[in-house]
DNA sequence: ACTCTATATTTGTATATACAAATAAATAAC
DNA sequence: GTTATTTATTTGTATATACAAATATAGAGT
């Protein structure tokens, strides 16, 4: 049931096991991520970046010059997501774009580099986050066997 | 790597357990949804529905006059969601709402019924294909433990 | 009976994401 | 050296999804 309070609506309250889809891949993957995506998002509120954005600009600060091709790589988006995170990002002027030839590198700014060690904490704080829901070993199995069946589905 | 062909791209045929972030829930669990979600329009493409549409009607075919909250629950998507998707079938000729008072009732339309028989052999056949690939008892494992961390995760 | 709150649904708006096609550069083939 | 192919990135467009607010009805408290 969702629960709405103020006119918002907090996460289903239906336990998963008892969905009519319950035994069902897709619909336990989905909730999952969006579940997670919740998590994610809360644990980023402080400094107010989306989760996708929040680790495409952390991965631009450790390894500053990386490539859109690559950042799709590490954050298993496609290209076309990256250089729409990207342009979102150069707006608010947290990093730049330099094209050279077909290649394209992509950096950090200053303004963004400031914000690295918050940025560490709330990745940090996610981590607590599910491990305090889930378990710290429950997680790391959960993550293990998803990485698994992941690379399985991976054709 | 993302494999260009004609101009689009396949997905990531890097390695989940490889990636920068491999240990981080946030990036498996939207991973798997994307693949699995991948899978699912494959296995729906012979009727040309999308996972959610698809489901959807296969619910409000097996319960005549389901209401679009149950459907929320049922499918794990907010209320919202549900009316929009709702809105594109009825588009489609394939189901109809009832308003009265403050409950709404969607049935399907006979168009719909009549495709029932295909939606079922779609169903099976995505499951076909996720135990084809990931084993059929690791299948069930996984979304068991998907499930149970779903539900710790709901708050 | 009248007000207040809770419930069911819809609407306005915003977001992330992807596919397909376009662009542009680098490399290979001949 | 010119043409064809591959690679990297971007752009046009479409989709699913959600949040917050709006609407409208039902039910509870007095």
């Amino acid at each position: 049931m969702y629960i709405q309070i103020k006119g918002s609506y907090l996460c289903s309250v239906m336990k998963s096991s008892n969905s009519r889809f319950s035994k069902c891949l897709y619909f336990s993957a989905n909730a999952l991520a969006r579940k997670v995506e919740k998590l994610a998002i809360e644990s980023w509120k402080k400094i107010g970046f989306s989760p996708s954005h929040a680790y495409l600009l952390l991965t631009v600060i450790e390894e500053p010059g990386v490539q859109p091709g690559t950042l799709a790589e590490e954050l298993q988006l496609t290209p076309s997501t990256i250089t729409r995170l990207i342009e979102k990002l150069e707006a608010q002027k947290l990093l730049v774009r330099t094209v050279e030839g077909k290649v394209t590198n992509v950096y950090p700014t200053p303004k963004a580099k400031e914000l690295y060690p918050k940025m560490r904490i709330c990745v940090n704080e996610f981590y607590k986050n599910c491990t305090v829901i889930a378990g710290v070993e429950e997680t790391g199995r959960m993550v293990q066997s998803i990485n698994k069946l992941n690379d399985k589905l991976t054709s």
